[in-house]
DNA sequence: TAGGCGTGGTT
DNA sequence: TAACCAAGCCT
């Protein structure tokens, strides 16, 4: 072990660890790379039923590319942040076209697919291939943040003492590095949370700098975003419609979602610009049918 | 680099 | 109950 920290977070993860289809032996790179996709900045449980459905329909990057990105938006459903289906789908024409229908093994090659950044690319190539890559998201920024930096919460942007910690962190094989890094996640997940952290069962306790300093409270952070109103939510609205509809739907059902017209054209435009949308040559809109 | 981008569970 | 939060990415 190349840290205090990572024997007694291990152990721990080995006894407590859930039990996820994309952390079976079994799981294929293709189903591990779907997962990260859909974690991101959503919660496991909501993602759980949705990666299930989708391995079932589309086992393999070729199975995804042979359907349509309307296809992919109808099948991600509610999982929020649906340009995620989109990337999805055309990282998957990537796999087929570049890759010879498979996932890449190193991340900055993972890294250069839609929809995949630094964690993602991270994840799947440590998760999938045993690549030793320091895997940095929310829930490693956080623990690492507190124990060893001793602050409650991590700063916006990640910054370059963070990666040298993590790097330092990193046990040296791979393998054992990815049970490192899953290990901290599941630690960040389950008990060092953003708000209640449940230090009464937390394995490394004893050596936290944050928990020495009494628990400090992160500092304030700026007035949180409403939504209410929102392009977000109208873009919300009117792609709940093209999903529920077969086929096209008029601009009148859009107005019956979105009663403010201005606000209903901008976002129908940006959601055009994002791949998401359509118009047909009679002015209907649909789910996109080809590539975008 | 700050802000836009969905949705639902939790407190 | 109105925020806050959830395995980020992109511009």
């Amino acid at each position: 072990m190349s840290s205090p920290y990572a024997a007694p977070i291990v152990g721990w993860y080995q006894r407590n660890a859930r039990d996820l289809p994309w952390r079976r032996p079994d799981a294929s790179p293709w189903s591990i790379l779907v997962s990260e996709i859909m974690l991101q900045q959503t919660q496991v449980a909501r993602v759980l039923p949705a990666h299930a459905a989708w391995l079932e329909r589309w086992p393999t990057p070729r199975a995804l590319a042979d359907a349509t990105p309307g296809d992919a938006v109808r099948q991600w459903g509610r999982l929020g942040y649906p340009r995620r289906a989109i990337r999805l789908h055309a990282t998957a024409g990537e796999l087929v076209a570049k890759h010879n229908g498979q996932v890449p093994s190193d991340a900055a090659t993972l890294a250069q697919l839609p929809g995949v950044g630094s964690y993602t690319a991270a994840a799947v190539a440590s998760f999938a291939f045993g690549q030793r890559e320091p895997v940095l998201d929310t829930n490693v920024r956080r623990v690492l943040g507190r124990l060893i930096a001793g602050e409650a919460t991590p700063r916006q942007a990640t910054s370059a003492a963070e990666r040298r910690m993590a790097e330092q962190l990193l046990p040296q094989d791979g393998r054992q590095a990815a049970r490192w890094s899953v290990a901290v996640m599941e630690l960040g997940a389950l008990i060092c949370s953003a708000t209640s952290p449940n230090c009464q069962q937390c394995p490394v306790a004893d050596r936290c700098r944050w928990k020495q300093a009494g628990s400090p409270p992160a500092p304030p952070h700026r007035p949180g975003v409403r939504y209410q109103g929102t392009d977000r939510q109208c873009r919300g609205a009117l792609l709940a419609v093209l999903r529920a509809t077969p086929g096209a739907v008029t601009p009148d059902d859009l107005a019956a979602a979105w009663p403010e017209a201005e606000q209903r054209t901008r976002s129908l435009a940006s959601l055009a610009a994002d791949g998401l949308v359509a118009e047909l040559p009679d002015g209907s809109l649909t789910l996109p049918t080809a590539s975008a």
